[in-house]
DNA sequence: CGATATAAAGAGACCGGTCTCACGACATAT
DNA sequence: ATATGTCGTGAGACCGGTCTCTTTATATCG
């Protein structure tokens, strides 16, 4: 009965002032509770307001005031645990400020990246945290800042850029991971990434276009030099996009006449990947091949052996990204901080000790 | 220099239409590409939108048009595989069609749903797809459908309420999986779930609120009835929420003198706890006990041994539901269905042969 | 060559809120 | 009794698009 009322046209303040006999002005006083209204007037708006189910058109008040109360977050995947336990991080945040969140997925692309952004810029959102897919590459971004809307990078820097970041401390944690396998013994130490690439193999880490990585990559490689061992890029390899190429890259490093006796894997997937691999083999971890892996995902602590991993503290960075942008936003004038979220090493099972 | 042209004010149709020298009707003919505009004034007025940068404020748009191209999803938890692999068919149907996604979560919790229903309803999104937390607690959703709001409900369903629904068939999935572990020689066969429960133990099934967990329970109780089985209620446990319930459930349930062999875990969440339970207990699975788990779950397939699961399709089923969303919102006149994505078994190597 | 059809551009209402300003009523001050 | 102030309400502009209706310029026809 009441279902075939008005199946379209939803209910707006001046239905609900003209329910409640008062002006428009009034009844969009007591609705969006500002200015001053008598307790009497009050009661009868409210009332109408029940009576007729209304609902305030957020669109129409965000145009008005200016403020969509949402904030965006481009993610490089947010099937990566990684990105899912950092969304959630974020979103505590805003929800702790009243802000709500809209995600969109770049797949870790450069022009998916660039429309994503330019969508919620469109949508108004207040502010924007973006994962870059690429550290070279930034116009984009720059639009963002000329645009006025309150910007934090995520997981990756842009020096250029003036912005604030928040990241993990991705070189202390490839050096401290990488100084842990030469304390065991490792002389041939493998690193492994996702990160597209021409070749696979690498000859430039200038050219790592993801600063998380080139990050890591470099603090792996300078605790090589300092250790005295020679060619430290040799066993560098990206590329590890999927199972197949893993496959691929696994086996190719592993069939080296001189093979590395560890591997370090760049985040979890990649790790999972190198896992699998190593198990169809039929290698066994440790005795065959070492491997440390970052973030400490459901996988990394069922396995046998459990593997050591770097721990992200991913939720926190998360958190830390939304309460920075939350605060851009409300106060405007802040100077551009770079944040980064320390990490740690969590030993398992997954490392031998060898040579002594 | 150019960055500090105008930081605050956006620049609008009414800028560009100035700056090409045309009506505020044109440079909106053009810039919202619709009317007719001739070859030349068109031209003109690109190169000013150009060189102003000129963005649309989807807001304004979405205001007058009445469609804001966006569609909410409420979920329980997208830090959950099952949830956020379901979001991404979602997203990936919803991106085939040009439309975007607002996520919202719920933690499973009513409020936390109905005001994130009202938050998607007010920024007028074109349709909603809702995970209800409870199937016995409906009336913001039909709100929603008397708002006129197209709704897909997701993993669950509400048979009280007229909207489409996409679910995995849930009770054929326990009815196979319960099946096989009585093929197996299973006896007593427990079914372990995180869902809050006032005790913990069940009396009543029909009481269990979320319906695929119901449907679950009710297929696995009738394989156990029509085996012959007493008592098919005895090994129903509720509650196993976080790791250390779960370990209080699992160390109960094993400790009964004649002890559950086999385990059925309601999602991969609680199969991870389970696992983990059994790790900490010492107990070899399958030797000691054997379990299944729902969703093929990163770690299912890494840990010795590998899990035997229920593989539910999720992606499937997230996709299925965005398209079927869509579809509802570009025509409305459509009759409400209820889909079914079929699950499949998959034997790995946690579940022992017993008893010959 | 004038009449009519047609294409292209302009003027302005509208969506549903917010917010400024003006106005009337009543209280207090002088 | 008149001036001043405050409070509560109403009228209407505004946000930035879309879209209808009107006007103007050009083309086609008898």
């Amino acid at each position: 009965m009441e279902d075939s009322a008005h199946p379209k046209r939803a209910v707006t303040v001046a239905d609900v002032a003209k329910a409640a006999k008062v002006s428009k002005a009034t009844a969009a006083r007591v609705l969006g509770s500002y200015g001053v209204v008598s307790a009497k007037i009050t009661d009868r708006v409210m009332a109408a307001a029940a009576a007729l189910e209304y609902r305030p058109n957020e669109l129409a008040r965000s145009m008005s005031t200016g403020r969509s109360g949402i904030i965006g977050v481009v993610v490089g995947d947010i099937e990566n645990a990684f990105f899912s336990l950092a969304v959630r991080g974020i979103s505590d945040a805003a929800r702790l400020a009243g802000f709500n969140v809209i995600i969109a997925n770049s797949g870790e692309e450069l022009d998916a990246e660039k429309s994503a952004v330019d969508l919620l810029i469109g949508k108004r959102v207040d502010g924007l945290i973006v994962t870059p897919a690429r550290c070279d590459s930034f116009d984009h971004l720059q639009h963002v800042r000329r645009a006025g809307v309150p910007l934090v990078l995520f997981d990756r820097a842009v020096p250029e850029l003036d912005a604030d970041a928040v990241t993990g401390d991705d070189r202390e944690a490839a050096i401290a991971a990488t100084r842990y396998l030469i304390g065991q013994g490792h002389r041939r130490l493998a690193y492994v990434s996702a990160m597209d690439a021409e070749d696979g193999g690498l000859t430039d880490i200038g050219r790592i276009s993801n600063s998380a990585v080139r990050e890591r990559v470099e603090g792996f490689v300078s605790v090589l030099t300092e250790a005295g061992l020679p060619n430290p890029l040799r066993y560098v390899r990206l590329g590890a996009t999927n199972q197949q190429q893993t496959d691929g890259v696994i086996k190719h490093l592993l069939s080296d006449s001189a093979a590395p006796t560890a591997l370090l894997a760049s985040d979890s997937l990649v790790g999972l990947r190198i896992f699998k691999s190593l198990q169809s083999l039929g290698l066994s971890i440790p005795k065959d091949v070492s491997m440390i892996s970052f973030l400490d995902a459901d996988w990394t602590s069922v396995t046998v052996p459990p593997i050591t991993i770097v721990d992200q503290r991913v939720y926190e960075m998360g958190k830390l990204a939304g309460e920075r942008l939350i605060a851009r936003i409300e106060r405007t004038p802040l100077a551009v901080e770079r944040l980064r979220v320390s990490t740690s090493l969590i030993v398992r099972g997954s490392v031998a000790t060898i040579g002594r």
